[in-house]
DNA sequence: ATTATCTATAGATCTATAGATAATGC
DNA sequence: ATTATCTATAGATCTATAGATAATGC
């Protein structure tokens, strides 16, 4: 084995440097994804995986260290993903002129659609998180990074907020938000819906819903 | 072995007959519950649990059929005591005269006091259900029943509704109401929170933000 | 006598490695 | 020549059982 062939930290293979074997790296990381997703972290072996990409259980080693270092790659690559969404998103530029209710209506939006192209990305981070406290703390912060963005956001445009504490309300809201988000985003806390309704009605009504708690009213 | 010392479906001893081990039987449950909620189900061994109750493996295997059993069984305890806490909470008796705020008040002080004291318990049934997927519908039924009751109360009281839809806006309601109760339960969303508020400020401010969106108006 | 518990272990998995073979790069 | 892959397997766990011993019940 050369040396540096992993990256201490985060145990994975140094990318570019041999980029005929990145697509082998993809589809074991694609299978794993599938395969946590589908039965949990502990039960997917790493035959299981192997398998499931079309390799031998001798080449996932070659790739990576350990289990544990493709589960954690597994979490970096999602964490990837999501930063540049959100980098995106969080353009300031994108959003002038946007009222507050717009913010709101955006964010539910984006986050929906990323929900649904990255799914199992999203629920293969989470049971890697939940069998790898030391993540618990990084994995929050990147949740709460985009949601401290969007409340800077709604901050910038404070005079429409007619509610008596701006500051608090506008935190409350993006917090719960958030909690309606996770809900419907959560197969397991959807099946248990009483009224099923679209992705359009659940915006536009959790929108009137928090723009009536911050009593917006248009900017001057 | 006695004939029919398992019951069938759900495999585990039947109870009342040996009264002497039935703490035995509650202590290798909690057990499992405290694991499972440590280290998820997979991590917890049979070994862990006996040892944690300060018992043998073969107690364990006295005492249940198998590991599944085991987990069915703390399945079932959580599911008995929910349904319990249920019933006594629906009982229309000691909701005369509430309005439907104060109902939406008080299932949220109810279900946040039970969550402090089964946290253990519903965490350890979320991971067995987790592994168990036959178990999904029926765990999914029993907290969409306790929505129901509730949805059902507060449409008996439909007269202090103004919004256009009063069907439609309930539901959304409890929908939505079940989505930032899980949140708050939830130590994992709990971390992401951006402005921590106690229980009594999260009570108020949700039921304000419902009734809002309801439009309540008192009943004639 | 019957039930509860313990000790010891067989059998089944699963992780990770060693060593051989096939595919690419210079 | 170097990297990617496969096959085969050693070593570590973990589940579940068999058989012996201790504790209770009649």
């Amino acid at each position: 084995m050369t040396e540096n062939r992993w990256v201490s930290t985060i145990h994975w293979r140094r990318p570019g440097q041999q980029t005929r074997s990145q697509s082998t790296q993809s589809a074991l990381m694609d299978a794993a994804e599938t395969l946590i997703m589908e039965q949990g972290t502990e039960a997917t072996t790493i035959a299981d995986i192997a398998a499931r990409a079309g390799f031998s259980v001798g080449t996932v080693y070659h790739h990576f260290k350990d289990k544990k270092a493709l589960f954690l790659a597994l979490f970096a690559r999602m964490t990837e993903e999501y930063a540049a969404l959100n980098r995106a998103a969080s353009d300031p530029a994108q959003w002038a002129g946007a009222s507050i209710a717009d913010l709101l209506a955006g964010y539910l939006e984006i986050s929906l659609n990323a929900a649904r192209d990255a799914a199992a990305a999203k629920a293969a981070a989470s049971a890697v998180v939940a069998d790898n406290p030391e993540l618990a703390a990084h994995y929050a912060e990147i949740q709460a990074s985009s949601r401290r963005i969007l409340l800077g956001m709604i901050l910038d445009r404070r005079a429409e907020i007619a509610h008596a504490d701006p500051d608090a309300a506008a935190a409350f809201v993006v917090d719960q938000m958030a909690a309606m988000l996770r809900a419907r985003v959560d197969p397991a806390q959807r099946a248990m819906a009483l009224h099923p309704i679209d992705d359009g009605t659940f915006i536009e009504n959790v929108v009137r819903m928090l723009a009536d708690y911050l009593d917006l009213r248009p900017s001057p």
